[in-house]
DNA sequence: TGTACATCAGTGAACGCGCGTTCACTGATGTAC
DNA sequence: TGTACATCAGTGAACGCGCGTTCACTGATGTAC
């Protein structure tokens, strides 16, 4: 047994080190904080490596391209929705339409908090996501997740429509729901009430 | 009473001539076509230009800067789909779940025939969609539009939001229908159907 | 009917810009013997 | 315990890239008198 590996924190290469001991996770985190701070525009590999302390080619050896390094900040943001919505849906086990307004609150919740992360992770910043294993499967269950609360895969297809495309008007700001946006999860959660009224007995 | 002056339809400038006549009308109108045919990574306005057959700073007699010129080609865009929202509601005047579905169909089949004329309408590459009154407007108008028909503001916004997160969820190979291009707008309203099917009590 | 002048719609050269990526390299590390 | 060597993880210089925009300009047009 090798002695456990001291995992260096995901953060600046310290000085007169020659490796980093954890650059693909620190140009993981350090990508995460530019795109959420500067949007994806200000997203630069070279950027990423400069906060990781290190030279503009070393994120070659961790990532493929670019591309690689977004889908990985992508791939971190559906961990995180994913256990947003597993614990938003926990208390409602048996019934439907709580459960689904419960996921749909915390879905709109994540995009309006992270908008930035939210548009990397369902845009066309990722050219081509089905190359990301990850990023499909993630989908896949958000989607069949509701599906399956609802016992109807077209309505759950309909629903998530619902959380995803309020998610997009609501932070390109083309709709608006009145208030600052602390208020928003609490009125989207209003819309959503008023779609899943009717379901209940579809 | 001056002559009707002669308006050359938008195309490349007539070598030999000075003027071109109808520059603004023809930059809209070749960025559009880039627009489709390359995404908006390829609508330059140097490229603009030079398909209107003109130097690459004559833009700038028209339009403020870019941004205005994609706030024009978004209009257009707006200008359209409104046109086939009304078309689409038009025979069901008085069956409020059958108009809000044929909306919603029509909504749909408009982002997936044009997917990058939607991205622009509704994405963030216009970047302060209030500067541009018949934008706004626009996205107001649809929303009330729905709002009315269904005579309940957030219910129309849900609704709304169904139709706009499943064409974002389709254009970007999020979620799939099955089936080929042509078959979608024909599942998407089996989608809305679902939704819709419990409203006629709410 | 002709002329002077203001205005409008073009032109062409130039600037500044940092990015993604490749290449040949060097320094550090782990391991077989 | 020491040494040779393969491999891994960094480095720094360099390339190619076309874009948006500004500037001072010229050519064309319309109109007041």
């Amino acid at each position: 047994m090798t002695p456990a590996r001291l995992k260096t924190p995901s953060v600046k290469k310290p000085k007169g080190q020659y490796h980093h001991g954890n650059l693909a996770e620190a140009l993981i985190d350090a990508a995460a904080g530019v795109l959420e701070a500067q949007g994806v525009e200000a997203l630069t590999l070279r950027e990423a490596a400069r906060r990781a302390g290190v030279s503009q080619t070393a994120p070659y050896r961790h990532f493929k391209n670019k591309q690689a390094l977004l889908a990985a900040v992508a791939a971190d943001g559906f961990r995180m929705l994913l256990e947003e919505l597993n614990a938003a849906a926990l208390p409602w086990d048996d019934d439907p339409a709580e459960a689904v307004t419960a996921i749909g609150s915390a879905y709109i919740r994540f995009a309006v908090e992270q908008p930035e992360r939210f548009r990397l992770m369902f845009g066309r910043d990722i050219l081509e996501r089905r190359l990301y294993g990850e990023i499909t499967n993630a989908t896949e269950e958000i989607s069949s997740r509701i599906g399956n609360i609802l016992n109807n895969p077209a309505l759950g297809l309909g629903i998530w429509s619902a959380m995803h495309g309020l998610s997009w008007l609501l932070i390109e700001d083309v709709a608006d729901l009145g208030g600052g946006r602390g208020v928003i999860p609490g009125r989207a959660e209003i819309v959503l009430r008023a779609l899943a009224s009717g379901l209940e007995n579809a």
